[in-house]
DNA sequence: GCCCAGGCCATTT
DNA sequence: AAATGGCATGGG
């Protein structure tokens, strides 16, 4: 079926890093699968073609009901973030379910997204349930592979830790094996999770072995949709430190924390996302960027 | 061979 | 509170 979309841009929202599922096809469009849905996504202009999932379930997916501009509007508008907009134009936050993004960000510990998509293949292929062909094209190519779901929690709980590591996921297979087992046994509910406010969330999820801080604000901004979580990863923190704190010395984690949290925003997550995605595909911006001064308070920080 | 990758954790200062 | 090393595996 067709979307009108206004703002939107497929193919920045799918590869900049939030969802490993999706794969581009030779013609530009994306095969992938959401649920039990396999799904093909292409856009021309301001037409979006999906194919292969209810209306409802793509609609939540792809939050067509976000006001893209809204939220951009709450971004501070110094330089960097400036560019980060304009280059990431029409990027938008996927909403991922909340155990396939926690399971694949165990997963993503010192690893690339090149084979974190990898990793999750794999499990997928393993412990996934086989999901029948999508739309008319899935069914006219016959020479499509079968697409597996996400495994569900209690498939992985029964894997064993080689299982897993024969899946390439190294030492966060002890992990990601624990993690599924206490959610099995129902010692972290990840269904109350959206009802807490976002310290106590965070912190539930990091009674998970391999769950820090940034592997739960992760899961929480892409799985559960909360936009106040900021993951704070090597990128980010590179970013942050040459381009708002530039030529400092002794900028601690915890400064970096403090100034994040204070001046991005009630949104800040997916303003995060925006400055992610835009310099790790703009590298030389963080060597020859002027840098900003972050001794003036950030705009939001009574917000806070 | 080297270094680094959407980190976390236990241990040591 | 902040630094350090270990943990698997693959790419440049």
């Amino acid at each position: 079926m067709e979307f009108v979309v206004r703002d939107f841009d497929l193919r920045h929202t799918l590869e900049c890093g939030q969802a490993f599922r999706w794969q581009r096809q030779p013609d530009g469009a994306y095969r992938g699968v959401i649920g039990r849905h396999v799904v093909r996504a292409a856009q021309r202009n301001s037409t979006l073609s999906l194919d292969g999932a209810p209306a409802g379930t793509l609609r939540d997916y792809f939050q067509f009901d976000a006001n893209l501009a809204a939220i951009i509007a709450t971004f501070p508008a110094d330089e960097h973030m400036r560019r980060a907009v304009a280059w990431c134009h029409g990027m938008r936050l996927l909403r991922q379910d909340p155990w396939e993004t926690l399971a694949s960000f165990i997963c993503s510990a010192t690893k690339q997204i090149v084979q974190i998509r990898q990793m999750v293949a794999n499990l997928c292929r393993a412990f996934g349930e086989p999901v029948p062909p999508g739309g008319k094209s899935e069914i006219r190519n016959s020479k499509s592979e079968t697409e597996f779901a996400f495994p569900v929690v209690v498939a992985v709980a029964r894997a064993t830790e080689a299982q897993l590591r024969a899946c390439k996921l190294g030492f966060r297979a002890k992990n990601l094996l624990a993690a599924a087992r206490m959610i099995d046994a129902g010692e972290v509910r990840l269904g109350a999770v959206g009802a807490m406010d976002y310290p106590r969330a965070a912190e539930e999820l990091m009674r998970l072995p391999g769950v820090g801080p940034k592997i739960a604000d992760c899961a929480l901004l892409f799985g559960w949709g909360r936009q106040e979580a900021f993951p704070l990863d090597v990128w980010i923190e590179r970013a942050l430190r040459r381009l708002y704190f530039r030529g400092k010395r002794r900028v601690t984690r915890r400064r970096l924390v403090e100034f994040h949290r204070g001046y991005f925003g009630p949104h800040a997550g997916y303003a995060q996302q925006y400055l992610f995605h835009y310099v790790r595909n703009n590298p030389q911006e963080l060597e020859t960027a002027g840098g900003l001064s972050a001794r003036r308070p950030g705009v939001w920080r009574n917000s806070v």
